[in-house]
DNA sequence: GACATTTGCAACCGTTTGGTTGCATACTCT
DNA sequence: AGAGTATGCAACCAAACGGTTGCAAATGTC
């Protein structure tokens, strides 16, 4: 039952729980009713995303409070940031042949 | 069977596949060696990434290279972008704090 | 205190997942 | 042509997933 961030964003109704309490905290009630499911699916879904720590809860008295804990986002930032720099060589290769090219013709 | 981008890299196997051929191309046998699992099953994660389009494959005689498609990994950056920007914000709010207290100081 | 509301948890269920084994196909080398 | 190698695919299996229903606990309202 040991659930990693990757695994926690994998299914599309947790993304978009995420995308809406990332705009404000709301209640396990008032996120359902955004959904095509009962409440209790969406309780599941917010216990396995608290257990990764990507949610964070607060009580005021019968309702609780979930919001994005922002800070564990950046751990698939931190995951996708060896790519970026993949990609980002890339891109600097394509600009040197297109100076190369553009200086050739200037040549000719 | 349709699988996004984010079921893909959900499984650890696939992320350190990804990883694998993201420094160079290699063969499912080659790949394979680097896990404790089955010549077919690494197969089988090989086929959910190409579905995907995150890999792409090269046939040289009977042997087949996969390499990694980094343009699909701006999938992700893309979906993260959102939320780069609420850390952000933050970071630039407690950079005002800071600043306040700073300046709060330098008046006493 | 009685009742309604908000929530979490357990039990159950069909589907999907990740793995295995076995086999067919395609290519290479002698 | 025959042997060996590289690969993909189908069938099967246990475990996990995402959903449901039902119920218990805690809080708020009258």
């Amino acid at each position: 039952m040991k659930r990693d961030i990757f695994q926690a964003i994998a299914d599309p109704t947790r993304r978009a729980i995420i995308a809406l309490i990332a705009i404000q905290a709301m209640t396990p009630n008032a996120i359902a009713e955004n959904f095509h499911t009962t409440r209790q699916a969406v309780s599941k879904h917010l216990r396995i995303l608290t257990e990764c720590e990507l949610i964070r809860q607060e009580q005021k008295g019968r309702e609780i409070y979930y919001s994005l804990e922002i800070e564990k986002m950046k751990e698939i930032d931190k995951w996708l940031e060896q790519y970026r720099e993949i990609w980002k060589a890339r891109f600097s290769q394509l600009e040197d042949v297109l100076a190369t090219i553009k200086k050739q013709k200037e040549e000719k």
